[in-house]
DNA sequence: GATAATAGAGAACAAATAGAGAACATTCAA
DNA sequence: TTGAATGTTCTCTATTTGTTCTCTATTATC
């Protein structure tokens, strides 16, 4: 079991350590967990050693190592470090303030589900066959809103909204080779809004 | 059986816990329940522990652990139920097996970190501006791979890696628009590789 | 009305935690 | 080789926290 300054600790220096490639000294750290002494700092990294979660190679400058342990342990709620922004042709950019994503705030709540999608008919608005869609459960929607529609009880899909002042319901793909297609209202039922997509490389 | 103010005890800490990782002092717990004492609240824990809910690991500082027990109607893990398969022109398809998503299976892991995505150079990949990709932190890459690279230690970038046969590597933008540009291998130094991608649309 | 059971206040004390900083040992680069 | 920076081990101090008490108030039950 860690003390908050511990896992304060392991956290600063697991950041550091992604973002670097190699750790800090212990006056870092210090400064880092805004602290004078580098003994303090000494302590706490012994004890977070002798709980598996860093090694320490003795009397070496900045020899500690992270080891596997020390990311499954920590975050009851998954949270991924978020180091900054990314642009082509400039150096990655700190972003202040928020220093890490929770998936949990990202998608969790009660009335949400996640859908596969099969099929390319939202390529252009980069949801990709084989993505996962995260649905809110509702039964209407605004205009541009990217919804899973049900038409004439039956058929399902995934497409963007669009009322036009008539009444007429269009259901927009974004794939050029496909086409949107005009129902009327009552045959097109809403199932529910996509508030967020993840797509996994591996 | 427990008595209504040690539920309310009980479920004030499983929520703290899967935030933060730790537990309360006696004295948050006992404003978190509106009281002012902290015996009073040790009184709870103890009877919780009685009944098997908690460890307390006596004496020590926020020395409070749930129990398995207290936890089997709160998901430790995030999870969002799988519905099923979404493809146009076809009723939503259940899928066998697997029927949610893991969202600590899904992207944590060791060494990992996300990147807010500036730009459109990866459009046609379907990562779009202002979308996160979670990025494993490696030196190298295999072609075809989406990386983080940063050329001659100063600009970072997003792109597709291709190798050519005569050593030279491709930085390929997924964006019709964007130029593939070749570089000496050694002014190209790979960060990370793009293992996972998540948009939000709230 | 008597008796439990439940809630709460708060005092008192020991122990854990947090931090400072001195002193020495070891690295490492100039 | 030497000196500065760094890692390591100490001791000392202060504060917070866990723990155990005793005392009081409320509520429901027999």
């Amino acid at each position: 079991m860690l003390t908050p300054s511990e896992k304060k600790t392991l956290k600063f220096i697991q950041q550091y350590f992604m973002e670097k490639g190699y750790a800090h000294t212990l006056r870092e750290i210090a400064q880092g967990i805004k602290i004078n002494s580098r003994g303090v700092v000494h302590r706490y990294l012994k004890s977070l050693e002798s709980s598996n979660l860093i090694t320490i190679l003795p009397n070496r400058k900045r020899g500690i190592h992270l080891n596997p342990e020390a990311n499954e342990n920590i975050p009851l709620v998954p949270t991924i470090p978020l180091l900054g922004r990314i642009a082509a042709g400039q150096p990655i950019e700190a972003i202040e303030g928020r220093d890490e994503i929770n998936l949990a705030d990202f998608i969790m709540n009660a009335d949400r589900f996640a859908l596969q999608v099969t099929g390319d008919s939202m390529m252009e608005a980069g949801i990709l066959d084989g993505d996962t869609v995260i649905i809110k459960h509702q039964n209407t929607a605004d205009n541009g809103d990217i919804i899973v529609a049900l038409i004439d009880g039956i058929e399902a899909t995934l497409k963007r909204l669009k009322r036009l002042p008539d009444g007429m319901v269009l259901l927009v793909p974004e794939n050029k080779f496909m086409e949107t297609i005009a129902y009327e209202p009552e045959r097109v039922q809403i199932q529910g809004v996509v508030v967020g997509q993840l797509r996994s490389y591996q």
